[in-house]
DNA sequence: TTACTTTTGAGACTCAATCTCATTAAAGGA
DNA sequence: TCCTTTAATGAGATTGAGTCTCAAAAGTAA
């Protein structure tokens, strides 16, 4: 847990950004699952804990956890982004399963290098990528 | 031309649906090019070229024409839903430049077995998926 | 402690997209 | 061709995720 906090103290600092409590609340709250939620869950889970942070506030800091790398988003195109902590950074992808929500992750690194081979074509530096397969998990097909 | 109204009409009938003027309308606008535009857009056009279509009945056509693949529906995460005819449906996915914009398509038939790989291993059916690269392209970086 | 600057909170606002419901118009008989 | 049935449309209200505003609160450096 103090790992969590030094994590945040350090990306915050990097940015010239201050410490604040309404951050770390956000920040614990993101680390305490691995699951893929959306800023009104993380919002309501923090709110229902009797802590008080507002909804601007998640949302803002949500950003800055983003733009320091500790908490990825996931855009799935329903409208609503996912975040998750990245405590343990390695990279993935997601497989989505679209009846029941459940959401695997997995990480090829043949796709990796194809990709690195299409940007060489295009000539484009890529910054991210997003690949989700969507389908029927075992449980819904 | 005369393709894209039985193409319509067809893929209407097969849903049960009836042709109606607005929505070959909208498909016609679709059918000019190969842009990917979002639903604003694509009103906008048909608004300024003097036709009366609604916005509502724009994203309801829109809708059932992706049903029927006859477009495609880009998400890329920017609030925006993208659209693009399937006249020459090939398959592809997009590399984006995120400075300019500019949306190139590419293909990988390798990235697209080992996709099947990974679903297999999941033991999902895949349905669609999403693949997107962004960076900077060419002219940007 | 002071002076300065950033952050926060409450609620207004934005914007893409959807919904409502009265009106209009297809489609298939008679 | 005219009905009848049922789906589609249009105008505007509504939704919902996310952003913005600005006064008040709190972090930071001297």
């Amino acid at each position: 847990m103090a790992k969590n906090v030094q994590l945040l103290k350090d990306g915050l600092k990097n940015e010239g950004l201050r410490y604040t409590s309404q951050r770390q609340i956000v920040w614990d709250e993101i680390c305490k699952t691995d699951d893929h939620r959306d800023a009104e869950e993380i919002y309501f889970k923090i709110k229902t804990s009797g802590q008080k942070v507002s909804r601007a506030t998640v949302y803002r800091t949500i950003d800055v956890l983003v733009k320091n790398n500790l908490v990825r988003k996931l855009e799935l195109g329903d409208g609503r982004n996912r975040y998750e902590n990245r405590l343990d950074s390695s990279h993935h992808d997601h497989i989505v399963c679209i009846q029941c929500g459940r959401i695997d992750e997995f990480m090829d690194e043949n796709i990796e290098k194809l990709q690195d081979e299409i940007a060489k074509k295009y000539q484009f530096k890529i910054v991210r990528h997003i690949h989700q397969l969507f389908g029927l998990c075992s449980d819904c097909r």
